[in-house]
DNA sequence: CTAATGTATATAGTAACTATATAGTCAAGG
DNA sequence: CCTTGACTATATAGTTACTATATACATTAG
């Protein structure tokens, strides 16, 4: 008939529908978060498949960073109006935690981007390219800064990203005014920045002009930058090109992907327009 | 001038801006996982904001289940190539992740819906209910199922599950066929179902048949359900009403918000229809 | 010049498993 | 009936990734 007797799981059972080891089950039953409904006299293990769903749950609190202490004190003292007020609670959770699994996909493809771009890349090549407008989150200005100064807005500016959900994984760039550049001060930067592919509304962006740049990578450490510079303006001349506004400058190959600093790339986005002649 | 000299962070303020422990920041040095660019003669740590991205690329893999040492490994053995690899890897990875999150999310929505049901329920009252059409999934047949089988049916049922993202938070219920019903068999359930709120193609569901349902309340264990059923009988007779082709089961407070057997409550669900003449 | 705050190392503790060693249980086959 | 293989149990030690504590030296602010 199989109606009359309850049916029960074996540890080894339940820990496979659970997806977990077996001694995990009995590491729960030891401080007592979730025992067997049944031990029979040879302290065997038996669990119904109700106890599945529990299981679900203290998986789902343990997910979102609850600790089995605390989840054993929730289990303690249960309620239908307490766990509801629990799931009111995890479920604004879990949508950050959602939320933050989708930036650090986002980061991902970002990198994948950045890097397909990077090997298929001369980086001996100097081009001319017609950049389409880009949104650029900015940090405070950094001409002239103390290194505390320095670090105060640079804590800001990561702040801001993590607050406004504004990391995008793109690498944070520098950059510099046609001034400094013109008195060859190439490492006296304006401004931090970071690219935004699908910008939100109400923050205060700069919006980054969009037109001719001449673009170049330096390859090695940032001291030597000067030489790619000088290589660049060459090729501008050439061209009759003038230095427009701004120099952009983003790291390529950084600590992620080298060790040494000699093999660190450099990107550098000169805005340039023609000389009226 | 600031422009000379590079700008560096101290272990404390690095660790602000990794949103860490500074003590984990001297760990990661001493597992030589992330160590600071610079360490001056008193053994100060110095890091650079490049060394951000790092540590944040590092804190994607963790999340990832990348074990420290495995990022480790990766971290000294550097290359664009080796890190585009990776990062493909790691997409898919992180893909599946949020879908599990989502998924979490799903069932903390369900868990909440069917609390506040039941929070709004009289359990007392017996009512007429006409049921809109829902998809379930149902599991093979149990009918007079032995234990071993009973278990085997189970995993498969709880594996398709996990395998289709079929697991929508809302308890798992049981089917009981007139057949059994009439005999008295209450608890010779024939299949095991989960309701489908938003019903994938492809999979062999069971759809519902809409109608007409009576609805009670069972307050205690299973065995004295008999009770319970033969008051919905005796309202079945009052209303005119016979017996339809399936009984509905579900647990409403179970082992998740109860400790004891006495206080669980299941919902029957019995498909009537009015009898003729 | 002192107090407060920062840095360092060394070591121990913690959470949540996870692995290992040893031994008892049970059902199926020869 | 006995053995074999697959299960179960307990007890204990090890692991990972921190985290806290104790102690001492360094730097900076008033």
């Amino acid at each position: 008939m199989g109606e009359k007797k309850e049916k029960y799981l074996s540890t080894g059972e339940f820990a496979k529908l659970c997806k977990v080891n077996k001694q995990t089950l009995i590491f729960y039953d030891q401080i007592g978060l979730l025992s067997p409904v049944v031990k029979n006299d040879k302290g065997y293990r038996f669990y119904s498949i109700h106890q599945l769903e529990l299981f679900n749950v203290i998986d789902v609190l343990k997910d979102l960073d609850m600790s089995l202490k605390d989840i054993k004190q929730y289990t303690q003292n249960k309620s239908p109006e307490g766990f509801l007020k629990l799931m009111y609670k995890k479920k604004e959770e879990i949508a950050k935690k959602r939320q933050e699994i989708e930036m650090k996909e986002r980061i991902i493809e970002a990198k994948i981007d950045i890097m397909e771009e990077a090997l298929s890349t001369d980086f001996n090549q100097i081009r001319i390219e017609e950049l389409p407008e880009a949104t650029l989150y900015l940090s405070r200005n950094i001409e002239n800064i103390s290194n505390e100064e320095f670090v105060e807005v640079v804590s800001d500016f990561i702040d801001q990203l993590y607050k406004f959900n504004l990391d995008s994984g793109y690498p944070i760039g520098v950059i510099t005014k046609r001034e400094q550049v013109l008195k060859g001060e190439f490492t006296n930067y304006s401004y931090l920045y970071i690219e935004q592919p699908s910008p939100k509304d109400g923050y205060p962006y700069f919006q980054a002009v969009k037109g001719e740049f001449l673009i170049g990578y330096h390859v090695g450490d940032d001291k030597t930058i000067h030489q790619t510079y000088e290589r660049l303006f060459l090729e501008m001349d050439r061209l009759n090109l003038v230095l427009g506004d701004y120099v952009f400058e983003e790291y390529i190959y950084d600590t992620i992907v080298r060790n040494a600093e000699e093999e660190f790339v450099t990107k550098i986005m000169i805005s340039v327009s023609h000389q009226s002649k």
